[in-house]
DNA sequence: TTCAATTACTATCTTAAGGTAGTATTAATA
DNA sequence: TATTAATACTACCTTAAGATAGTAATTGAA
C-alpha cells in the first residue's frame, strides 16, 4: 500500500526543481547529492521525464534540466500515470477485482469514498502546491 | 498503489475458509484448486497463517485447516498487519514521509480523511464481512 | 504395521524493480 | 579545434517478491 520507490523519486526531483524557478537549469549531479538519489539512476529517471514532455533537457556543458510546462500544471497524478502508480476507477482495494456490482463484498462501497479522494487529490494538487514552502521533500 | 500478491492470497484464502463453515476442514489442494493459487505457494502461506494463530491446521490423512477465531473475529486489518501490508498512522501518501508538521507538503492533511476511512475499513471488517454472500473472491 | 494423504521444512529458481557501469553524443568555451 | 561538462544509450548487476521442487513429519485407516 505504497507508492514505488521510483515515483517518489520523481515527485521528489520535479519538486525541487519547480522549487528553483530562479536558476534556469538544474543538472543531474546537483538533483543526485540535494535528494540523496543515485545518480545513475537518476538520470534514468530524467531520460523518462524528457520523453514523457515533462522535463526539457539542455546536453553538453552548462546543460542540464528545467520544467517543460509552469509548475502550476504538472500535477502529482501526472506523474503517477507514468509510473503506472496512479490509482485506477475500476481499482478494487484488495487488487482482486474480478467481482462485478451484483456480487460486491462489503469493503467494495466503502473503497469507493477513499478512493474518490485520493483520485481527487492526485488529480488537482500540482507540483506548485507541493513545493515552495521553503522545505524539501 | 497496490497490495502485495501474498496479502490478496491471505486474503482469498480465508474469506473461502470462512465460507465453508459446515465442512470442518478444508485442504491446501482444494484450496489451490478452487481459488487459483500455486499450490506450493499457498502452503507457504497457511504456514505463515498457522503461526500467526489465525488458522489451525491437522496434519496426516484426512487433515486440512480450519479459522481458529470465529470469522466474526478475524479482520481484514489482522491480515494486512502480517504480511506488511497495512497503512500505518505517519505514513506519509508519498512514502516520502521525513517531513515533520511544521512544514508540510499540499498533500499532507488531504490525506488525513482517505487515510483514516482505509484504517478504519481494514481495522472493522471482518472475514464474516467480506465471505458469506454467495460469491467468491 | 503398512500405506496413503496430508501439512511442514529447506533449498532453489524466476521475475521485476531498483541500481550500477561504461560509452556515446552534445554543446559551451578556452 | 580541443577540452570539458553535461545528458542519452545500452548492458549488466542486485535484491526482494513470487513461485517451485524435493523431502520430512504426521496421522487416519486398511
Ligand atoms: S467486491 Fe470486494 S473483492 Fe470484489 S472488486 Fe469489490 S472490493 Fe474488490
Ligand atoms: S508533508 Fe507531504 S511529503 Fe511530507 S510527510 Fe506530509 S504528505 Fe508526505
Amino acid at each position: 500500500m505504497q507508492l514505488s520507490n521510483t515515483s517518489q523519486y520523481a515527485i521528489r526531483i520535479l519538486a525541487y526543481i519547480a522549487d528553483q524557478a530562479d536558476s534556469p537549469l538544474v543538472n543531474a549531479t546537483q538533483l543526485s547529492q540535494r535528494l540523496h538519489i543515485p545518480y545513475k539512476f537518476l538520470t534514468k529517471i530524467m531520460t523518462t521525464l524528457v520523453k514523457k514532455d515533462l522535463i526539457l533537457s539542455i546536453r553538453g556543458k552548462e546543460g542540464g534540466y528545467a520544467l517543460k510546462r509552469d509548475s502550476s500544471e504538472i500535477m502529482v497524478g501526472d506523474i503517477l500515470d507514468i509510473f503506472n502508480d496512479s490509482i485506477q476507477d475500476e481499482q478494487c482495494v484488495l487488487g482482486i477485482g474480478f467481482c462485478n456490482g451484483m456480487c460486491k463484498c462489503a469493503l467494495h462501497d466503502q473503497w469507493m469514498e477513499p478512493k474518490h479522494l485520493l483520485q481527487k487529490m492526485f488529480r488537482e494538487s500540482s507540483l506548485k502546491d507541493i513545493a515552495g514552502r521553503g522545505c524539501k521533500i
